[in-house]
DNA sequence: ATCCTACAATAGACTTTGTCTAAGTCAATC
DNA sequence: GATTGACTTAGACAAAGTCTATTGTAGGAT
């Protein structure tokens, strides 16, 4: 993750420790944190760390294009550091556990003209559900 | 609609003034409404509605499988009276106007076992994002 | 090394979206 | 037309997020 502050850095982000604390925790793969829970873990490692600045620090980092808004559920935003790598995501129905996914195929040329209705389409997200391991054998 | 107020009769719900206007006002194709929106068209016929009647029906129909909950922006849900037909949804990313469309192919046959963690995958939501007729021209 | 200042962090008020409760109302049955 | 349990209501409460005024500081200038 210190590639992410050096390109940060480079594009004129002034480095404090908040930012770097936030930009820690949200290192990893299949991480989709809120914001609430990015703030605490934060809060171990800065304990003076504000809700205001994680919230600041998150919508700079998705601005920049180094992490991703995901609403997989209805509740919070979900904040993804797996910007670079195009995925989908693979939800449980019952645990809200996230894994990010590789479908095979396009969907966007599963969209024919007749159901674009004058839309530019550009882009497409796709959330598969269903249960993971763990919730399944319960 | 009245043919959803009869089958809802049917399985005993008592018919009130408050639920016959949700149930029209969410009448007609495309139809995407937040709960606040049923709210401000209900309150339109029916002035002394309250919110919270709004939402408890709305929840109703969910949970008797009359309406969908979707959930394309980040912002509130939103309520789909097109239950019976499965689809997914075309957003315009600047005016937020949703479409009902129907993709060839099948999603969830594109992703491999390899991609499944151990869950079983039971359904798939597909969004495309783009720009409507209206806000290209502009 | 110290100073300076524009940028960043903070606390807390405020907004939006949604849930809950206690009290009053009324649709459907008798 | 009386009864009653389901329904509606207002408003308190909660969760998620935004905004502002104030204080603090990173990093360049001296
Ligand atoms: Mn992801
Ligand atoms: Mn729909
Ligand atoms: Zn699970
Ligand atoms: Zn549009």
């Amino acid at each position: 993750m210190s590639d992410l502050l050096e390109r940060l850095r480079g594009r004129g982000w002034r480095m404090t420790a908040q930012r770097r604390v936030v930009a820690e925790v949200l290192n990893g793969d299949h991480v989709h944190l809120t914001a609430d829970e990015v703030h605490a873990r934060a809060v171990v490692r800065l304990p003076e760390i504000s809700r205001a600045t994680v919230y600041n620090t998150l919508g700079e980092l998705v601005s920049l294009g180094e992490v991703l808004e995901v609403a997989t559920d209805k509740r919070a935003k979900r904040y993804d550091p797996n910007a670079h790598r195009p995925h989908h995501h693979l939800v449980c129905a019952q645990c809200g556990a996230i894994k990010d996914v590789h479908p095979d195929g396009n969907p966007l040329a599963d969209l024919p003209d007749s159901e674009r209705f004058g839309y530019t389409v550009s882009n497409v997200e796709v959330t598969y559900r269903g249960l993971c391991p763990n919730c399944a054998a319960a």
